[in-house]
RNA sequence: GGUCCGUUCGUCUAGGGGUUAGGACGCCAGGUUUUCAUCCUGGUAACAGGGGUUCGAUUCCCCUACGGACUACCA
């Protein structure tokens, strides 16, 4: 494919949902598939709804999911500004254009007019569509006198600028048909679509008119972007060919839905089922509330590339775990799915113990250090990458590494009571304290020795197997969990074996 | 209400005119591990309904139902 130019166009009202990033994931994965370039545009058209910290809290999120833009806000501004509140002057001009061209209009009815409007068709069980249908009869450059124009814009009359959508009887043809790469052929009947804004009255172009003069400008290729844009593709197209421009190749993605119950996921799910819905820790100042994120919550940013990859696409073979890299070469368009996509925080949870055993120790243990020393533990690297190599194939996150672990570092506070009672039974304190003997006179310390050494030991004594295991592994770890026992009192070492075994006599 | 889009196990999905409708998550059972987990093996479970077309439909067409998006001077 020429020249693939794609663009991921966030408005910053707000953190990213994740639905959001696996927008812009799809559009990432497509330029890298097809050697194009990424583009970051902020669309901050709306002044009204826009959060001061929302950009860089995107840019952050592309970052840690290692989906960076090519070109964008401050990169290799080729086309640039990249945020539309920046563009502002370029808009005017368009829109006076299309004027010019007779295919757009001022109107200068008021909100409260329109909602009038609105009111009274409902009443009357109809629905008010400002459109050929109704512009005639209401209060713009169609049905005002030129001069009339002029002077109310010149008096500083308030105006929005309207698009001619359709006009019955014109010759014009009465339908638009879009190609979707996702959902094939769209069709639209014109006569129902309305004259929408495209400049409005503070001076600013609404989303859709900024959206294709910049796509147009930047020379976007391909429009990948949510579902709930497929109902504007017909405005959009009829505008590219109103200024007589190449109209890009469009793809609708489906839609994330909740887990469960009705709708598109929101906010709300992630707190009431206990998952993340954004990608990173977001903090709303001013409503004093925190939004947890995936990075926060312990999950790997490959976690989140791949479950998100594979929400609405498929690669069409049975393989489910994919590097960045592995997506970007086998990402398809034509492989994505129509239908909304339930989220599933189960299968979350799986890719991110899948990618927490592909982990190097030494990574996991750089990860896990802040955790340790919150818990007043210090010790060397290397012993707690050792750990972290033998109890990580239980871990889901980073973490969880500490209840799993924590024997390697202290001695158990407490007995699992349910165990203590199960394997501390007459006759196990006399049995632990000759086994203290039997490790005592251990030289080589290692586990493959201590095996040796206390099966032969409990061979020759025929005491069985459960009867000194039991209540040793309860005497170490405190609970009946953990990996191979003679590992765990090769780390620990002989002296500390010894006091819990001690420990555990004088407690239990 | 109107417009547009969609519908295969509980969930993510493969498939596609003749298949034992495949995989993954979850769940259940068994095995391994003298523990737990991992791992292995097996099991559970689906073509929304009704009409066509056809020798034959889950697959193609129509209708219905259901789901979703949009219907702002928000994006």
């Amino acid at each position: 494919m020429e020249n693939v130019r794609v663009r991921f166009a966030p408005s910053p009202t707000g953190p990213l949902h994740i639905g959001g990033v696996r927008t812009a994931l799809f559009n990432y994965l497509f330029a890298k598939k097809n050697n194009g370039t990424f583009v970051l545009r902020i669309e901050d058209t709306d002044q009204t709804r826009y959060v001061d910290n929302a950009e860089q809290y995107i840019i952050d999120s592309l970052n840690w999911c290692g989906i960076p833009f090519d070109e964008g806000p401050g990169k290799n501004e080729r086309f640039g500004p990249y945020r539309q509140s920046e563009r502002k002057d370029i808009y005017k001009q368009y829109a006076e254009e299309l004027i010019e061209k007779g295919m757009a209009y001022y109107a200068f009815d008021t909100a409260e007019a329109l909602d009038g409007h609105r009111k009274d068709h409902e009443a009357k069980g109809k629905t008010f569509i400002y459109n050929w249908h109704n512009r005639l009869k209401l209060t713009n450059s169609l049905t005002l006198s030129a001069e009339e124009v002029q002077s109310r814009i010149a008096n500083g009359e308030k105006y929005v600028v309207r698009f001619k959508m359709y006009t019955p009887d014109s010759g014009e043809s009465e339908t638009i048909e879009a190609t979707d790469l996702v959902r094939g052929n769209v069709s639209f009947k014109k006569e129902l679509l309305d004259d929408k804004i495209l400049f409005k009255n503070d001076g600013m172009p609404t989303y859709h008119l900024a959206n294709i003069v910049d796509d147009h400008m930047m020379e976007i290729s391909h429009v990948i972007r949510g579902e709930e844009w497929l109902p504007s593709v017909p405005l959009h197209i009829a505008l590219y060919k109103s200024f007589g421009w190449d109209v890009p190749q469009f793809a609708h993605l489906p839609l994330i839905l909740k887990p469960v119950g009705k709708g598109k996921l929101s906010k709300r799910d992630g707190d009431k089922l206990g998952f993340p819905v954004f990608p990173l820790e977001y903090k709303n100042e001013a409503a004093g509330e925190v939004s947890r994120g995936y990075r926060e919550d312990g999950y790997f940013p490959e976690t989140v590339v791949n479950f998100l990859a594979l929400l609405g696409w498929n690669p069409g073979t049975e393989q489910e775990l994919f590097s960045l890299e592995e997506l970007s070469s086998v990402f398809d368009l034509a492989r994505v799915n129509k239908s909304g996509a339930r989220f599933d925080p189960d299968k979350t949870k799986w890719f991110n113990q899948q990618y927490m055993q592909q982990k190097p120790d030494a990574e996991l243990a750089e990860a896990f250090a802040p955790i340790l020393k919150s818990h007043g533990v210090e010790v060397e690297t290397a012993y707690v990458e050792k750990v972290v190599g033998l109890i990580k194939e239980r871990a889901v996150f980073v973490q969880d590494l500490w209840d799993l672990g924590n024997y390697f570092f202290v001695t158990p506070a407490e007995y699992d009571a349910k165990a203590s009672k199960k394997q501390w039974k007459e006759g196990t304190p006399e049995l632990m304290t000759a086994f203290i003997n039997v490790i005592s006179e251990i030289e080589n310390y290692t586990s493959e020795h201590i095996e040796t050494v206390v099966k032969e030991w409990i061979t020759s004594n025929e005491i069985g197997f459960g009867k000194v295991m039991q209540p040793l592994r309860l005497s170490l770890v405190g609970a009946m969990k953990g990996p191979h026992l003679f590992d765990i009192a090769e780390m620990i070492g002989k002296e500390e074996t010894i006091a819990r075994i001690q420990k555990a006599i004088d407690t239990l």
